[in-house]
This record gives C-alpha cells, sequence and structure tokens, in this order.
DNA sequence: ACCTGAACACCGTTCAAGT
DNA sequence: ACCTGAACACCGTTCAAGT
C-alpha cells in the first residue's frame, strides 16, 4: 500500500517550475517582453515574488526557459518530408509560425546563445544539411548561414511586432506607415528602398521567408556542383 | 559685423545631441548594454540626468542615434570593389567589423526596425543587388537573404560577447566552455551538433561569415542562370 | 533656452520570518 | 521544503525651480 515512486501529492495549485514557465509564456504573449515582471507573475499565480527565486535562479533563466518549451514543442511538431530540402521548409515554416505566434522568441533566442533552445535548432538543421549530402567541409557554412538567417528573420519580426504593439496600430497599419515612409524617401539617396515601397505594403512575410529559405538551399546545391 | 547665421557660440562644455550620441557610445563600448544608463552617461558629461532629456527624447531614440552614427560611418566608409560581387563582400565585412568593434550594433539595429540605420544598411545592400543584376522580381528575396544573415549573425555575436563578458571570460574561454558542452552532448540524440564540437573551438568567425555571403551569393547567381 | 537634481513609479533580487 | 512580502539598490522619466 505504500507509494513508492516519491512524486509528492501535492495542492492542485501548488507551485513548480512547468507551472511558473507556462504563466510566463502566457504572459509574454499577451503583454510582449515588457510585460514580464516578477510581480506581474507572481500576481498571475497568486503568490510573492520571492516565491519564483525558489523554482528559477533569475530572469534570464525563465526566459531561456519558456523559450525552450515553445522551441521544443516546435521542433517535435514538424513533419518530416519527402525530401531533405522539404524537411528543411517544413522546420523552417515551423520556426517562422512560432515565431509568428510568439513575437518574443526571436530575442529570447538570440539571448539564449549556446544555451539549450538553441542547440536543439542547430541541431535539427545540421541533420537536415547531413541529408542533403552537403560534404563535411561545408556543413558549417550551409547550418550557420540557415541558422543566422532564420534568427534574423526571427529577430526582425519580433521588433516590427513590437513597435506596431506600441503604437497601437496593427500590421496593415504598422507597413502602411513603413511603406509610406519609404515612398517619402529622398529619390537621389534611396532609390532603391524608395522603389521597394509599394512591394513593402503588400508582401508576405511568411512567403518570403519561405523564398529566403530556398535562396540558400540554391546557394547550398550551387556549391556542391559547381 | 553681424554674423547673420545664428550659430551659436556656445561654451567648450556645453551639452549637444551629437556630445551626448559620443559619449553614449563610449559608454556602451566600454560597459556594454546594461552600462548605459541615464545616470551614469549624465555623470560622464557632468551634469544631471534630466539635462539629457532636452536633447533626447527617451532612451530608445538615444540608441537608435547612437547605432545609426556608426552604421553611417561604417557604409561610408566601405570602399567600392572591382565588382559587385566584390562591394558586397566589403559592405559585409565592413558591417561585421563594425558589430565586432560595437557588439552592441546587433541588437540595436533589430530593435531600430524600419527606423534611419535599417534604411541606410538596407539601401547598400539592395544597391548592390540591383548592381549584380537580379531582376526586379527577385531583388527583394535576394536583399531579404542577405539582411536578415547580417542581422543575425551581429544579434549572434553580440549575445555571445555579452555571455563571455558577463561570465568574465575572453572569447578563447568563453568557445572551450561551449565547445566542450558540445562535446558532453549525448550522442544519439546530439550526432551533429556534437560532431562539431571541435571545430567550434578553432573556427573563424569573420571568415565563416564571409563564407555564409559567399554561399547566398551563389543562391541568387543560381536563381538567375538556371 | 538650457540645465539641475529631487521625486515618482517602477524594476530584479534578497532574505528574515513564517508554515 | 516551500512560501511570504517587506526591503534594497537600482532603473527611466518628469518637472518645478533655477540660470
Amino acid at each position: 500500500m505504500v507509494n513508492k515512486t516519491r512524486s509528492p501529492q501535492r495542492r492542485e495549485d501548488a507551485l513548480s517550475r512547468d507551472r511558473i514557465i507556462e504563466a510566463a509564456i502566457g504572459l509574454l504573449d499577451s503583454t510582449g517582453e515588457a510585460g514580464l515582471t516578477f510581480r506581474a507573475l507572481s500576481e498571475q499565480l497568486a503568490t510573492g515574488p520571492g516565491a519564483i527565486y525558489w523554482h528559477i535562479a533569475n530572469k534570464g533563466e525563465l526566459l531561456v526557459a519558456a523559450c525552450d518549451a515553445v522551441i521544443a514543442a516546435t521542433l517535435a511538431a514538424c513533419a518530416d518530408g519527402e525530401t531533405p530540402e522539404a524537411t528543411v521548409r517544413a522546420l523552417a515554416v515551423g520556426m517562422f509560425d512560432a515565431m509568428d505566434a510568439h513575437p518574443w522568441i526571436g530575442s529570447a533566442l538570440i539571448h539564449a546563445a549556446g544555451q539549450l533552445p538553441t542547440v536543439r535548432l542547430f541541431e535539427s538543421i545540421g541533420q537536415q544539411v547531413r541529408a542533403l549530402g552537403v560534404p563535411q567541409s561545408r556543413q558549417w557554412a550551409a547550418v550557420s548561414a540557415l541558422w543566422h538567417y532564420i534568427l534574423g528573420v526571427g529577430g526582425q519580426n519580433a521588433a516590427n511586432r513590437r513597435s506596431a504593439q506600441a503604437r497601437e496600430i496593427g500590421r496593415e497599419g504598422f507597413l502602411g506607415e513603413a511603406s509610406a515612409a519609404w515612398a517619402a524617401l529622398d529619390e537621389a539617396r534611396y532609390p532603391f528602398t524608395r522603389s521597394l515601397a509599394e512591394q513593402l505594403r503588400d508582401h508576405d512575410d511568411r512567403a518570403d521567408f519561405l523564398a529566403g529559405i530556398d535562396l540558400i538551399l540554391g546557394g547550398i546545391k550551387a556549391q556542391s556542383q559547381p
């Protein structure tokens, strides 16, 4: 009759690392990076700010843990494609959608350099690059290009979101303003940017992201068979 | 005898937007992003924290302005190469070195989404992509890929620097630890990352960065002549 | 016009004290 | 073992008061 497993029978509402991370993700999603404070978090968990420190060392660790929970779930949900290329695309799209649903992931990933969530992602990309048949000596460059590109897009999208949110305009309003600003640039100094003003307003983030992935995949292929 | 230009004859040590930005850059370089506070800055300028607000709206604007000063100087110093490809490489290397000398630039650029410094960089890349002969319909994707890649590397390098600085180990110490961590990963779950542990320790950031640029340039060329 | 510096409303984090 | 919440040492920003 004695329960040998030492799973403690806690009150339903007991604090735990996982419950804290879950609440942190919710707070980050709903109020953005600036909205995650130990006071707001502890209020949501019906406790004091100090309680959280029993389970988590500091805010940095909390952010990395929240990021890792999302990344792990995202990578696990990415189905393998028919070809390595298709799998890379599925992985990239999965990451894009995760960063779109959780705009704080981009900057969290950058701050988590070298830690668990980045290793997960690096490994997933690396396995597919291997599967593509890229020779050893060029694997590093190939993974690095895909990796930095994905992080760059994530960071940029997150910044755009934050900017739009701060000024209480939606995606359309943000793109409209940015497009107008580009159109108003000095023709002599900014001819290229100016010419893309319209394209900026109408572009599709997701499709453009994938186009970039394909471009890099094309570069990888071109290197292998010159 | 009357001086019609209204350039005021200020005391040498009068505050100005430019002097504030200059001091901010110095503080960011020497103490990192966390070291830039209005108190530290005003102390360095021998004034009170409130004085700065007469010249600059808030901290965000200060960071963008500091970033813009560095970017403008960097782009101006990039010499044109013999070919568009060479110019893209010169531009990329210039940005890499700037981000290496001022590790805070990476995250500042990401936060400055859509503002002056990013427009400058976008324009510079765009003009070279045009010069490469990329057709209109593919210019956006090409610029976007280079752009996000450069930002991604900048953000990542900045994070690595900050991490190394926080733990008071140098670049070698940081890479040594990271390499050891990769080598200690579970072979079954992280075969790719594990296999690159040694390469991580010995790699050359700058050369790898350029390899990525070349890979993307290769992808752009491959798209144009399939 | 430009600067001063105290004051306000926040932070992350610590820690004695409780259960 | 786990939680409480007051307290500490900071922030960015404001603003009456000065020159």
